[in-house]
DNA sequence: CGAAAATTTGACATGACTCAACTGGAGTGG
DNA sequence: CCACTCCAGTTGAGTCATGTCAAATTTTCG
């Protein structure tokens, strides 16, 4: 535990330090969690609990439509906290579900326990804020692709912007994140290994 | 002055209320201005150096591809900020614009002032931790929507969610935000009307 | 009122989807 | 080690959603 600990805070490092009674207070209220591939931390149509930091491994967060389809909205790797903030936030049910792509190694913090260290130390509070800005511009970028550029661009965009998980997620999984189909990915793969 | 300061703090009451020292400290660092339509707060290539507060008014904040075309990714009317936030806190020249859709009166701190009142006040980055992660929420759902819904859908959620500001909005910046040309918006609206 | 902008309409072009069939690994069990 | 299945990926034909361009019409605002 004391090492996935450490890795934790040498996150924070990057933003506002921790100090040692956050620290203290932050270790007091986290737990440590293998998930296996194919596994669920979150489902749909239950409410979610936890805010969730990944050690190691890869998560997808996605929304299942009237037909069936899935739509992922967000993928998490290494150093990344994924939850679906509106159902921890709310205590409402989730339309989301948060599956691991891979056998996966995190940490969580439980709601109550995520209040409580807002309120206690403003440097929580502090980096969460960053945090969650710097995800806010990344999903307006998101955002600003989607309405304004073709999917070809949009995938190489991802291939620009993600070239490490790029490798590691099934071509399926880009297709639904971007939201085209998997024939049309692969059509786009073919016409781009052509050039 | 005074009026719209009080404005402001009731802002704040739907969140954690601030105290005196709150509001002193705030009343300070906040500058109030009066915009005219199509004035920008923002242009591309600028830095963009205020967070601002809309007291009364509306804008939009869009980017301009290569070939000219304008893609808007917000809009912003009374209580609400706008800002390009990535612009603001890397201290680089924005890829976008502000501009007024109508005369609006407005509330803004500079960026230096926002730091400040972060670092001395807890309630107050607590509150714009809050404040922020709804808008992830937000944009997190137009994501969703974008990837997994046809553009009459997107129009029909548009009309649902913000009722009031598609009165205010003409087509062509409506069309802009959903991503498709307003000549399609136009088809999608005598359609939706036909039934 | 008059100019400029917004909206509508139609013909045609293209991006992206559907469905179905095929290919080629990655397990799994004999 | 082979035969089998299963799933991801590819390919192609036909279709639907949306874009482009141009012209006509209406609305808005100075």
């Amino acid at each position: 535990m004391n090492s996935v600990l450490e890795k934790l805070f040498a996150y924070f490092d990057d933003y506002l330090p921790l100090g040692e009674k956050e620290k203290e207070d932050l270790s007091k209220r986290v737990t440590e969690r293998k998930i296996k591939r194919r596994q669920f931390l979150l489902q749909e149509g239950d409410t979610c609990k936890y805010y969730s930091f990944v050690l190691e491994g890869c998560f997808r967060m996605y929304y299942t439509d009237e037909k069936g389809k899935e739509h992922n909205i967000q993928f998490a790797s290494e150093d990344e906290w994924i939850s679906d903030i509106g159902s921890l936030h709310n205590q409402v049910p989730s339309r989301m579900s948060i599956e691991a792509i891979e056998s996966s190694h995190i940490l969580q913090i439980a709601r109550e326990d995520l209040w409580y260290l807002y309120t206690k130390h403003h440097v929580i509070d502090h980096n969460f804020r960053v945090i969650i800005e710097d995800k806010f511009i990344e999903m307006q970028n998101r955002v600003l692709q989607n309405i304004s550029s073709t999917a070809y661009d949009r995938y190489a965009s991802f291939l620009e912007q993600y070239p490490q998980l790029s490798n590691r997620l099934p071509n399926t999984q880009i297709a639904s994140y971007l939201g085209i189909t998997p024939e049309f990915l692969s059509k786009i793969r073919a016409e781009k290994a052509s050039l």
